[in-house]
DNA sequence: TGACCCCTGGCC
DNA sequence: GGCCAGGGGTCA
């Protein structure tokens, strides 16, 4: 489930894929990873752009091509853009949509569970947009102001794990790395934001950044990590490991749902 | 602010 | 064969 890293990861990939590139044919299947008009606009508006520049805000690919045309790119839960080669292979499963660059090369849009959207709008328009607009600092490309973030927490009582859920607060951290964050920040998932002090939350920043630092580094390690941002293993310390033992204590983690998400948690060091 | 829903692969 | 996970939009 792509979560800030892995959509960074995306973004590097389309970057080496389409920079440079035409389009000269777009195609895309009724899905609902196009909502209203997008499906036309997408097949219609980018045969003969050209790709300037991604963005990532948070878990949003931003793509901005010439003659003022944007995409807007949410991979939802398993959404992933895919490079298939050269035309004339066969499609791969779950494909809702093809981008076929001059020379040949297919990229196709997957998306199983169709949690992802597609969305075309005039490129000057994409970074105004209310989806883009609602997003907070994006630990990655803002870095985490800790005094900030505190001040942010201060105001709800609700769980610090699902405050950091929330995209308004921290954008592109979601349920994989609030569990690890807040393991490695050694603080309780569902402690109430407003308690947390000011050096609790210097150690949840850094937890993020460690998470996500860790993450990023993965992605280069082909062995652990495929091109298409998916995993071929589990390289969290404690996300998905409810009744593991706890890497630091070795008791066994436990499990939790906050705000409809599973978190895995120690009862002893996150006490 | 919280519950519900979308959708389907994967796991039990 | 059945159930569950999960981001985020929508509605109460």
């Amino acid at each position: 489930m792509p979560e800030l890293p892995e959509v960074e990861h995306a973004a590097r990939c389309l970057r080496r894929w389409l920079e440079g590139a035409v389009v000269v044919r777009a195609e895309a299947d009724a899905s609902r990873v196009f909502r209203g008009g997008g499906r036309r606009d997408f097949v219609r508006s980018l045969p003969g752009r050209c790709l300037e520049r991604i963005e990532r805000r948070g878990k949003l690919l931003l793509l901005f091509f010439d003659a003022d045309l944007g995409l807007l790119s949410h991979l939802g839960m398993s959404g992933r853009w895919v490079d298939a080669g050269r035309a004339g292979g066969a499609a791969p499963p779950h494909s809702h949509a093809r981008l076929t660059l001059e020379g040949g090369r297919v990229l196709h849009y997957r998306d199983p569970r169709m949690f992802g959207r597609i969305e075309i709008h005039p490129a000057s328009a994409l970074l105004g947009l209310p989806a883009v607009r609602a997003l907070g600092p994006d630990p990655l490309n803002d870095g985490i102001d800790a005094a900030a973030l505190h001040a942010t927490l201060k105001k709800t009582g609700r769980a610090v794990k699902v405050a950091l859920m929330d995209q308004g607060v921290l954008a592109g951290v979601g349920n994989i790395y609030a569990t690890e964050a807040l393991f490695r920040a050694r603080i309780h998932p569902a402690r109430a934001a407003s308690s947390l002090t000011r050096r609790e939350v210097g150690r949840i920043a850094a937890g993020i950044e460690a998470a996500m630092g860790a993450a990023l580094a993965g992605m280069k390690d082909e062995l652990r990590y495929l091109s298409d941002g998916s995993h071929v293993d589990n390289p969290f310390l404690i996300y998905d490991r409810a009744g593991a033992p706890c890497p630091r204590c070795r008791r066994a983690l436990e499990k939790l749902t906050l705000g409809g998400r599973t978190s895995a948690f120690c009862g002893k060091c996150q006490g």
